[in-house]
DNA sequence: TATATTTTATAGCACAGGCTATAATAAGAA
DNA sequence: TTCTTATTATAGCCTGTGCTATAAAATATA
């Protein structure tokens, strides 16, 4: 049962969405790790936002410029991060997506420790449809 | 049921990895497209390359610049673009890994459509742990 | 309060991937 | 064979994400 071929078209559209989606994907990353400290440690500080992403703390500050250039969080010269009404949204739905994924990966046998990881990398492209279909797997199993 | 936290260090791993799965995730559309275009057309040219990922020719052409450097590929001025061993190993991998995530995508209620795009966009992190248990999940089922 | 330490910001560099414009080559038509 | 057309290569630019080194500000300590 050989799939039929997208067209070109379809195909490089695929592309196209994948590259924006990539374009987000740390926005993401960075707002559910500021969301995460905040919950954990009553504040998100640069050197604690560079230390859990695994980069060095220029890189972050340049991540915050960048999230604070989109609305997505807000910060004063040598004060903690804080996400905007926006940010949040952002955090809580990426959040819930994130639990999602790991509860569907877990169901199928993948262990919660590789479920973890696989989630962050696998969730930032993951499409309306496929998110739906996924809660449904989960509340019907 | 709350998850229980990673460690800093296990968090910032799995961004790292993820970067790193990033910076593979090109090349490995490239290579399956190549291989895709040689099996239809019994050559892989750079205008259809880059016509199907959705770029300009000189940025398909960048990128199998950075394929031959790889070893992936191989191709003289002017000429079609063809796959080494090793990209042809890689071309297969990657086609086989994506059959079985639109396999467990599709069983899972997601529409065939909508399964290609996503299995396109998530299936550069996927795991071994969990592409095993997808294809055992297939297999079982 | 003055000084030391920690934290954040800034400067400057590299690389990857995208683009447009243009040159060079190959392939097809006259 | 010569000329036109299609294809590929090159040049040069922008943006994003990463880095190190260093400056500046805030916090803690003497």
């Amino acid at each position: 049962m050989p799939e039929e071929k997208l067209s070109p078209e379809k195909q490089a559209e695929g592309f196209s969405i994948a590259r924006e989606k990539q374009a987000v994907a740390l926005m993401e990353d960075y707002v559910e790790l500021i969301a995460e400290l905040t919950d954990e440690l009553g504040e998100a500080r640069v050197a604690d936002i560079a230390e859990r992403m695994g980069v060095a703390q220029p890189t972050a500050t340049k991540a915050i410029a960048r999230l604070k250039r989109e609305g997505l969080a807000t910060s004063r010269p040598y004060r903690g991060v804080f996400l905007t009404a926006e940010g949040a949204q952002m955090a809580k739905f990426v959040y819930e997506r994130h639990r999602t994924l790991v509860g569907v990966l877990m169901k199928i046998g993948v262990s919660k420790e590789a479920a973890e990881i696989d989630a962050e990398g696998i969730e930032h492209f993951v499409s309306d449809e496929m998110l739906a279909a996924f809660k449904k797997f989960l509340s019907d199993t």
